[in-house]
DNA sequence: AAGCCTGTGTAACTTAAGTTACTGTCTGTG
DNA sequence: CACAGACAGTAACTTAAGTTACACAGGCTT
């Protein structure tokens, strides 16, 4: 555990921290689809991510679902963060978008950490920063942009995250990421084949230009 | 000055904390409408609300706006919070929406306190936990929200956060708010009239019952 | 009082997005 | 192989929201 840590948060943390989140954290390693968190659950446990990615949603009373943001190697949850103090109830899911390898960190040590570590600070307030931006870009996109637009950077986020230019989404999967309708998405899907930019097939689809 | 933090912070601050704010801190009032943080500035300080609320825009490149939240007495600006470490740009816009009182205080005490006072910690920790929630809470109403649920919160809002039932707006300012037009705007406001709920005059709008 | 500006009301139209409904096609399973 | 179920394409329609255009009223200035 020591070598991941070191591999993915060596360049941030004191060694003497390094230690001390491989003594008290539990390294996990979760498959494609499985579901870290979600909306209503208790928090216990900061996520460290060391490799894949995490996929985090917002629900509605009438389960209308919208993706907010992916997280990412050196990332971590921030709404766990909030959580340390009193005990929080998640506002948001968690669903992991590929094989994941995280280490989970009993939320008491944050508080210790955050007097005692000023790389651990910097950390926590990196991550607010990150996530709060990345909350922004989300409602700019809901609020300033047409779906074609927000399907368009979809896509590239969705390739970006994934590494490669297919994409692996049903029609109707991505309809619930963007919170939109499978017929308006397969509609839009196909003028951009039309013009060029993507190619679709059964159960994927594959990115030329965007 | 030390009354005024007592006040407003003194159940949450202990007195060594709330002496060392009233030594580096500043004192400020600012009139209605003043602009206290405009997107691409530079955050050298942080404010600590006293009295009246301060209106928290977003605006895209083509300049459309949209109201994020308020800040109210006790509450503080987390987009500040999470510069105090990089020398950060501002992401937002920050109005005051009624005349206001604060206490700026310089950032670069921000990781000393953060790594000196328990109750600082839980504070700014508490801030980002609100401020993320009312942000989730806003991209909830654009996303699943129709304009006319979206009106109705917002007047509500309103009239909370002025603590009085008249809203001294025009449709135009409202529809600035809410990203949308202002006939949209007139036209909804009119059911709502219709409706009994709202009366519509000249410049200003009565909330009967919403 | 005349003129002007701002704010509001309303009609008529356009457009993006959501909805319903039906088709065809691919794929895995019995 | 046949069939069921999931997936995608498309047409026709509805609806919320945005747009354009114009009328009119209140209040201010000259």
């Amino acid at each position: 555990m020591i070598e991941a840590l070191k591999e993915s948060y060596g360049h941030i943390f004191e060694d003497a921290l390094i230690n001390e989140i491989a003594e008290v954290g539990s390294f996990k390693e979760v498959p494609e689809g499985y579901k870290l968190m979600d909306i209503g659950q208790y928090i216990k446990a900061m996520p460290l991510l060391i490799s894949g990615a995490i996929k985090v949603m917002r629900e509605d009373k009438d389960s209308d679902e919208l993706l907010l943001y992916y997280l990412e190697k050196g990332d971590t949850c921030s709404m766990t963060l909030t959580c340390c103090m009193g005990d929080a109830i998640s506002e948001i899911r968690a669903i992991a978008e590929m094989d994941t390898t995280l280490i989970m960190v009993p939320i008491q040590k944050m508080d210790e950490w955050t007097a005692k570590y000023k790389s651990w600070r910097n950390f926590v307030f990196d991550s607010y920063h990150h996530r709060l931006n990345e909350l922004l870009q989300t409602l700019d996109s809901i609020a300033f942009d047409k779906m074609d637009m927000r399907l368009v950077s979809y896509l590239k986020e969705k390739a970006r995250i994934n590494k490669e230019d297919i994409i692996h989404n049903t029609h109707q999967e991505i309809a619930y990421d963007l919170h939109s309708s499978r017929v308006v998405i397969s509609r839009l899907l196909k003028k951009l084949e039309q013009m060029g930019k993507i190619e679709l097939h059964r159960n994927y689809i594959k990115i030329l230009e965007l």
